[in-house]
DNA sequence: TTGGTGGTATAACGACGCTATACTACCAGC
DNA sequence: GCTGGTAGTATAGCGTCGTTATACCACCAA
């Protein structure tokens, strides 16, 4: 393992552990057995240190992800759902990376950021020359982007208020079909439904649970329960 | 003007000024013609003292907005395009003081972004009992609020590819589609909120019934029948 | 006059990002 | 085998940072 890709490891580790998603380049010189000139060497200063271990950490991410990235749904839809998905995930596993990324002086020349936006940006070209957007791709890409960022930032940054990961599904949804075709519209069938149907019926049983909930309500408690029961066992046999 | 007025003014004026949303106590103390020992007799830390100057600017902000910010909208959609763009105007008027908003131990504290919220929550709130909206205030504030966070963010982190503002406008207008329901299908007489109930109740059934009668379905006919009888009951039960 | 309290100044501590300087290891060509 | 150059490392230290121990001063109550 070359001296470079020791400091980036140990730096990435550390970044991953801390608290405040700071690290000292001295700490980081001590745990990668090196002294301070050697970093110097291989990295211009902190910044663009940091800099590489997040493309350093997205890469990685991305490796396990190759995959499931490789492949294109039918509906551009499904791609959006797809990465919108690993962009959280990203995120979520890895918070202090990700807050990094937002950094003044880092989101201007993530590579990471800016593979993010080519992938999507890609995938949409790909979903217009089918028909299945309705704005540009340009303004698709940087209205899932947009809203994409949002949704992580918030999972992360306000854990305690949006814990519950609805409000994301219901966003993604939003932005979905505001961009894109129905899968109707666009005379596909409905095969490739499913994702959708999902998240429609999720989205009528959380509007169904604070309905029922108010009163005057004409239905029993027990009515309630097996009607939210149904509505679960749909959403349910939409992903199977 | 009292010290700890000096200071923080001292400190906002330093930190809009700067190019990298950092700014040393040692200047803070210099410009507010002060010594360490007095800036930390006012703030614990210096985090604390960061954490109250951007809610200061948000509280000075909201001030410059208080004619706007009390007009309630007949429709609750331009409550959330007022807030909305309201938000947005700070974050570009303020990039630094937004981009601290967000780093870790400001977010988690900050009085602005609660406040944020909570604006945000009464008025749907409000608009709910008037039924134009079709999910719960508590996730309608959490999908509008993520989003305005990401397209402001967007806006100020990466101007170069977002200085096009229209992504925002279809974002913003994407969420609004998601969670009110229109203009139409609220204001059709009755009780203002029994009208909206039957509206939401009568969306939820016509999605139902889609979903219901494609195949392969879990739900047993016997099933879907009561479950169609039951939003029927609801559905009268919003009449009567 | 005394004692306490709130506010300020002097001076410094330890950790930080970063670097001037010099040394070593190694490889090229003679 | 010697020489010169380059890549990489170590020693030691610079200046700045956030923060604080200590002490002084102004003021007010007893």
């Amino acid at each position: 393992m070359s001296v470079q890709t020791r400091i980036l490891e140990a730096a990435a580790e550390l970044l991953a552990k801390s608290v405040d998603a700071d690290v000292s380049t001295r700490s980081i010189c001590e745990a990668a057995r090196v002294t301070a000139p050697t970093l110097y060497h291989y990295f211009a200063d902190k910044e663009s240190l940091l800099r590489a271990v997040v493309d350093f950490g997205w890469a990685q991410f991305l490796e396990t992800k190759r995959v499931v990235a490789a492949v294109v749904h039918e509906h551009v839809a499904d791609d959006i759902r797809a990465g919108w998905d690993n962009h959280v995930e990203f995120a979520q596993k890895n918070p202090n990376f990700y807050r990094l990324m937002w950094s003044p002086g880092i989101a201007q020349n993530s590579a990471a950021l800016r593979e993010a936006h080519q992938m999507l940006y890609d995938r949409l070209k790909l979903g217009a020359s089918r028909g299945q957007l309705k704005v540009s791709p340009a303004l698709a890409s940087r209205t899932v982007m947009s809203a994409t960022v949002g949704a992580a930032l918030m999972l992360i940054s306000q854990p305690e208020r949006y814990s519950d990961a609805s409000f994301a599904k219901q966003l993604r949804e939003a932005v979905i079909a505001s961009v894109t075709v129905s899968d109707a519209a666009a005379g596909k069938g409905r095969s490739r439904r499913g994702a959708a149907r999902e998240a429609t019926i999720a989205s009528v049983a959380a509007t169904l649970s604070g309905k029922l909930e108010s009163d005057p309500n004409p239905l029993t408690a027990a009515e309630r329960q097996l009607m939210q029961q149904w509505l679960t066992t749909l959403a349910d046999s939409e992903t199977a």
